[in-house]
DNA sequence: TATTGTTATACTCTATAACTATA
DNA sequence: TATAGTTATAGAGTATAACAATA
């Protein structure tokens, strides 16, 4: 288990203790939120497993799917990954064949990152899995019900000062 | 950045760049709890450094405070850390004073585990730290959303065979 | 001089196996 | 022999600095 998750358990055991102590109402909505996304993360983890691709991976391949002609420097700035990391995970995808380098003609400095065919297919067998473990997921919720959660997680997410695209808050690790 | 998170932000990419490529209405449950999952313990860890103490502390303070004369082998089976991971983290909440090792009378292979009068302190400060971070996560939201986020939330965690009190799910990772 | 990509390196966390002391 | 705790060690992931090529 790594050390993210373990943090999150122990949030977990810490709020179920607050709200015992305290004779609170157990609300925990804090717990809860930390307890889903980790498991979130776990179950989406393993389903990718089938597709020899670690979670890590994933985003890399949507980002330079999104972004033309992106840079290392971009992608890492991005993700809020070093330059130096960056460069090893590029190296696994390459090895893998879904993506490839090309020197920029016009500054010598940069490697644009394109997606191989083989790295295109491969973002759609992940984009139908992530339909499916959203799916999953939300098996217990009626459509009316998901809708309710997402505008709640919303409505945090922006008062958070979170916004899905940047992810400027886990920056600073 | 550890890998965890990184993991949950590709998770968020994918299920956002899912929800644009075909054209669905954007509830995007599963990204929300995982970006506000992350988010959660994030904040978390960041909050309690004021108290010099890892987030993976935290949880092992409450659960030797909860359970009476808890063994190593009991707590790393608890947590789903491995025994000689476990070494280590009581010899850091030893090193900190906040917690004791003592040989059970009655079999010396055991080492009961009791929390020292700074880790009883420790528990009360973590226990408010907590409090503030639950009531600040849930800021934007009026009692009775955050009972209703909590009730699908709980809902979702049922569904998914998740429990409280022993996240089976973390376990095999 | 500044920037992109890269390598080298150290540090932390994780995982496995082997050791000790008890039973 | 079996179990609790421990040690040693190898492997990942992360962070920092320095380097070569290019601008």
């Amino acid at each position: 288990m790594n050390d993210c998750l373990f943090q999150l358990i122990s949030l977990s055991w810490l709020l179920t203790s607050l709200m015992e102590s305290r004779k609170q109402q157990p609300t925990g909505a804090a717990f809860l939120l930390a307890q889903l996304g980790a498991h979130a993360a776990d179950r989406f983890g393993e389903r990718i497993k089938r597709l020899r691709l670690a979670p890590r991976h994933a985003g890399i391949l949507r980002i330079i799917a999104k972004i033309p002609s992106c840079n290392q420097r971009t992608l890492a700035k991005r993700l809020g990954v070093l330059p130096s990391r960056m460069v090893i995970l590029i190296d696994e995808l390459v090895g893998k064949g879904l993506v490839e380098r090309k020197r920029s003609t016009t500054d010598r400095r940069h490697s644009v990152l394109i997606l191989t065919r083989r790295g295109r297919a491969m973002l759609e067998k992940l984009s139908k899995l992530a339909a499916e473990h959203e799916a999953d997921l939300c098996a217990g919720l009626t459509a009316e019900e998901r809708n309710t959660l997402a505008a709640l997680g919303r409505k945090i997410v922006h008062q958070q000062g979170l916004t899905p695209d940047v992810h400027p808050g886990y920056r600073k690790l």
